[in-house]
DNA sequence: GCCGCCCATGAAATAATCTCTCATCTTTGT
DNA sequence: ACAAAGATGAGAGATTATTTCATGGGCGGC
């Protein structure tokens, strides 16, 4: 088996991906493979990589973190080091969900998770403004999360 | 007990999200109670919805999904019946990973998963400007993923 | 075409883990 | 202080994961 995935390994990957608890007879008689076959391929998806992690995803409202809020922002300078200083900040920021630098009219988006509006208020001036080299923010609150974290398509 | 979370449960669901494959044994020990009651615990935190599901986080450059898009939408028009045709629409299209009804420049904002540029070039040729009531988008292209997908703080 | 090597596979055995039962203990309300 | 209700931990039994081993299929060399 070369480094590449068989249809076996991708159906695995799909299963897993939807639902994290299949126990491995399962995962295997759904993949249509022997429980010891689908138990070593797993386990090659794991340690090749495949697999970054498996997580329990915790439903936000049931943890009061019900508010979703994106953020743009625009730095002073478009240095390396202006770049560097915000990304180390934004790191330390429990709350960033995302965060990616990207092309256009800003220079990165933020995702955000907090328990409201009041409690974002607060964070935005204690602390997104207060991040090393930010020029301007524009917050775009989400009304609706029509889709949240799809699982990926492959 | 009643339904709110205390100490232990707070630990067992960011263990969980930490990671979902711990086994009941070991996570019993981590957060200080015996096996049979973890397990009562962390089959509590399911029945209750506070861990909606278990999902195993594909890396998306091994699957060949590794460049993410940020979009930004503008409808024609705002009105309920505007805003539910697209919705139905996007809900189809299996590259959106996020999609969120916001407030401010744009009325949606979409986090979308391809291959390449060109690939998503396509995708927009084709079925972004194609979904209902569209005016017109922004494309923000991620040039660095600093987060992507952090677990959540609680 | 035939042979030999390599590697993946499935059945079965073993080891580990989960899940439930029960007696005890703690908490809560009166 | 007492009784009821609920939570807990130890242990038994059921389930599941993981390894072992013999077999089969594909591929390259001759």
């Amino acid at each position: 088996m070369g480094g590449r995935l068989d249809r076996i390994d991708l159906k695995i990957l799909r299963l897993l991906q939807n639902n994290g608890r299949w126990t491995n007879a399962e995962l295997a008689e759904t993949a249509g493979v022997s429980a010891a076959t689908c138990h070593r391929r797993t386990q090659r998806l794991f340690d090749e990589g495949y697999i970054a992690q498996v997580r329990a995803m915790v439903a936000p409202r049931k943890v009061g973190k019900g508010a979703l809020v994106m953020v743009g922002v625009v730095l002073d300078r478009s240095t390396p080091e202006s770049f560097a200083a915000f990304e180390r900040a934004i790191a330390q920021l429990k709350f960033v969900l995302d965060c990616h630098l990207v092309a256009g009219d800003f220079d990165y988006f933020l995702k955000i998770r907090v328990g409201d509006m009041e409690d974002f208020n607060r964070i935005h001036g204690e602390q997104l403004i207060a991040l090393p080299g930010v020029r301007q923010t524009r917050t775009f609150f989400v009304m609706k999360e029509v889709v949240d974290n799809a699982p990926l398509d492959f």
